[in-house]
DNA sequence: CCTACCGATCGGTAGG
DNA sequence: CCTACCGATCGGTAGG
């Protein structure tokens, strides 16, 4: 006896499933999938039905539209981030060694292709929903990984923006671009494969480093 | 008397106007404009006309297709850059001086949105056309960046790639990825107001240095 | 949850 | 270079 059958013994009318928010989920994970790897504009609502093996007229059971689809997709990838990062943040451990777990997460739950997303969110979407997507960002990935880098300047290892530096935001925005230029094995080049792990520790060297050699003689004086 | 009419005294059947190609230009940076705001799909073959005071059907007279438009675009954004990159690499300033004059360049002539564009390329173009656009950016940009990396390499500036460090190619991609955090004034945060010439210091301190202090105790041995 | 369908808009063509 | 038009596809709804 499958589990869909006696989790519900009310009237049922013809062909509905819905209870558990089962099909809801299945159909936020294609969203996931299509919308991450497309855009927003690319993906049809019909490509998102099939991947579900629903039809498209049963999406709007589940979500009033197609933003709301995509919407409701992008909060539940961004929201529990935020634990997760705030943890890594308040650790003990030093500041290279919180930004190597912070790339991680972000590498291993594949905060993808952030650029298009913010295009998608700034150009397709009505400005309520671009608010409430700008919102859960910034509370979830952009200040818990700014909270990290405002403790390195505390702690004087960072330059400061008063020196040429810049501020703990945006050195949080740099910080997610690098990670982006390694979520995929290369954009362009032919790097040797990485395992995750490597990447991330690179992505925390090259934010905070950069590539120069540790030891190399001073360019500054040149 | 307008230089339009002086300029021809052919057959002119109804309606004709293309001679110097002056329409085809309009044509390109009006896609240019377009096409790099909101991305290749969501922007209509409508669209390109209006901002030409032509109609849509006119287009076709000098692209075969939407695609031949966007294509067209890419290479003669991309193709003068070409001489002006491979100057500054082979100047005999300092590894910083070179990346600082290359991102200065990247924001002066605002090659935007890299990341949609490749996006675009490669899910939007048939493979020909993408390989076109490939080979145009290795040799106009990438392959011109990555040679200013090479040269630091062998200088022994910078951390080859078997020491923790990356490609000279990797490098490149990642200089590119940093500008573009920098073409916009900010993405997210909100940074004091810089200008294009402060900005392209920063990116290529940012990319050889990152943001710890020069000074700072040697977190490695934490 | 499905079948059927709608208006709108798209890229591209016919014909002059 | 324009007017007019075409087939295809889109997001969303009616009705059950």
């Amino acid at each position: 006896m499958s589990k869909l059958e006696n989790s519900r013994k009310q009237t049922k009318r013809q062909g509905e499933r819905q209870e558990t928010g089962e099909t809801r989920r299945l159909i936020l994970q294609a969203a996931q999938n299509l919308f991450m790897t497309y855009g927003y504009r690319a993906v049809t609502t019909r490509q998102i039905a099939d991947a579900c093996g629903i039809t498209q007229a049963a999406l709007y059971r589940h979500f009033t539209d197609k933003q709301d689809i995509y919407v409701s997709m992008l909060l539940e990838t961004m929201i529990p981030s935020r634990s997760a990062l705030e943890r890594i943040a308040q650790r003990s451990a030093p500041l290279h060694e919180r930004l190597r777990l912070a790339a991680l997460h972000l590498l291993h739950t594949s905060q993808h292709n952030m650029d298009m997303m913010f295009h998608d969110v700034q150009h397709e979407l009505k400005v309520e929903a671009q608010e409430k997507i700008q919102h859960a960002f910034e509370e979830s990935v952009l200040h818990p990984l700014a909270s990290i880098f405002e403790d390195g300047m505390r702690q004087g290892l960072l330059r400061p923006p008063e020196e040429a530096g810049i501020t703990a935001l945006t050195a949080a925005g740099l910080f997610l671009r690098l990670s982006s230029e390694f979520v995929s094995q290369n954009s362009y080049s032919s790097e040797p494969a990485r395992t995750l792990a490597e990447r991330a520790q690179l992505v925390a060297e090259l934010t905070l480093y950069g590539c120069a050699r540790y030891d190399a003689p001073d360019q500054h004086t040149q």
